[in-house]
DNA sequence: GTGATAAATGTTGTCCGACAACCAGACATG
DNA sequence: CATGTCTGGTTGTCGGACAACATTTATCAC
């Protein structure tokens, strides 16, 4: 963990802030204002250059930048248009947004939504292969406390079996999304006490989860999921509260981080 | 919906594949692969102009476009990398893996995810003021079906209001993308008699959901949320099976669409 | 006059060369 | 040995040029 602060206080400024960075934020704030709405037309490379006073390089890598963000499109010898449909856009999560205990929590309570109902899908349609593939994630556990590990990799390693044997590939795929937000605060692994007694006690909820879908029992594989998640929920915000305490402790540690 | 269709044929050929696109897969493919890890140093830019014989205005667009991605950063005198953490990398959906209705399907038990979840949260924790705003949104239902309207646009702004009760913004922000997805589809409108008679028979659901979110009963709310959706997405399935019966007629409608 | 064809203009796509800002390691200095 | 400096390499920015394409305008045949 030490190493991890670590890492985070020697490799950061990040976003350095150079001109092509602006002009990509003062277009995205045009399209986001509604000043340049969908379908529209946006100013010609020439006009941006003189109206930022940057180069064309400069304009032409915001741009390239706003296409593959699916903000923009453009054809050539026509122009640049902002995107009609918003299908393209992606959905962000803003690493700077997830500084606070609390936006961590809010992210968790989307993965939560989407677990729950992942276990009553899993449990309703789940394959034979589905249900083998959960059952072998849980022994994966074992093994790891077993051998004295956090087995951090391998309980997430669960959840994505379960997430798999719903059929529905968003399931999993959202769900590693937001385990690349969530899993790698540090402040996570603060709250697991991640003793073996502890971890061999998760390891009974998973298996209640496990049975109910095995089971085929929709209703309690959703409830026991929910449970499973609302207790580590209910953790985590104690240790929030217990962290903003010690804020003097904790400042000298985020702050650095927020320059990044 | 002719004019719809008629604006996505004069405006096709989307992924115009110019050079800056391949370099862009190119790296991007071997980012995926693996051959390219995280934290990796990837090829100077003079490398990449040589090995794909591109200028370097097309390299360093494609490297523009990665960054905006958040696959690559780049420290000015140092080089680009893979990036490290994962949290920049954005959650999307293939436009082109929506095609079928099976994949809408997919989105929307999603969605059927998180609103379900959202509908429990609002009522758990729902202000006064959020609560009247889903009041109001369905009165703004009511006064689009008295006018004969589709009420489409009012029948999501009801939806999202429930997620903005939540107090958890990641509900709503996440609900508008799949909105974004889902919405603009034609197949749903087809699907949707809109006639006035079930367009008030949904609005009863609506205020069963809403009725439970009033009085801060957070089950009753998960299971009319549940129960309104299932039935929106049974609806759906079953327009599904019909369609795949005439696949001719609408196979010449969807292959130009794959080709954009 | 009208429709088709061609020219002209404007815009994006690509290439080239140059310099500034910056970083990493080698080197020299005390 | 520690520190400062130098040097080569790399990204960031600039400017100009031409090609490919779209749109508009002008021209011509009928």
């Amino acid at each position: 963990m030490v190493d991890a602060d670590k890492t985070a206080l020697l490799m950061p400024l990040r976003p350095a802030r150079n001109r092509t960075t602006e002009v990509i934020e003062r277009i995205t704030g045009e399209i986001a204002s509604g000043v340049l709405s969908p379908g529209a037309r946006l100013p010609t490379e020439h006009q941006l250059m003189t109206a930022f006073s940057v180069s064309r390089t400069v304009v032409r890598e915001a741009v390239s930048a706003l296409k593959a963000d699916g903000l923009v499109v453009t054809r050539q010898g026509a122009g640049a248009f902002v995107s009609s449909d918003g299908a393209r856009v992606p959905f962000r999560i803003d690493p700077e947004g997830l500084s606070s205990i609390d936006d961590v929590i809010k992210l968790m309570e989307l993965r939560l939504a989407v677990e729950v109902e992942a276990a009553g899908l899993a449990a309703e349609r789940g394959s034979l292969g589905g249900v083998r593939a959960i059952e072998r994630a849980l022994v994966a556990v074992d093994r790891a406390i077993a051998s004295g590990k956090s087995a951090i990799a391998e309980d997430f390693a669960f959840h994505q079996a379960i997430a798999n044997a719903t059929g529905n590939p968003n399931f999993r795929e959202f769900l590693v999304f937001l385990g690349r937000h969530v899993i790698p605060r540090q402040s996570i692994r603060l709250s697991v006490p991640s003793t073996s007694a502890y971890l061999q006690h998760i390891q009974v909820e998973h298996r209640v989860i496990a049975a109910a879908i095995a089971s085929h029992d929709a209703k309690r594989a959703r409830r026991a999921m929910r449970a499973h998640l609302e207790k580590s929920l209910r953790r985590y915000s104690k240790v929030a509260e217990q962290v903003s305490k010690s804020v003097l402790q904790t400042a000298v540690n985020t702050k650095p981080a927020r320059l990044v």
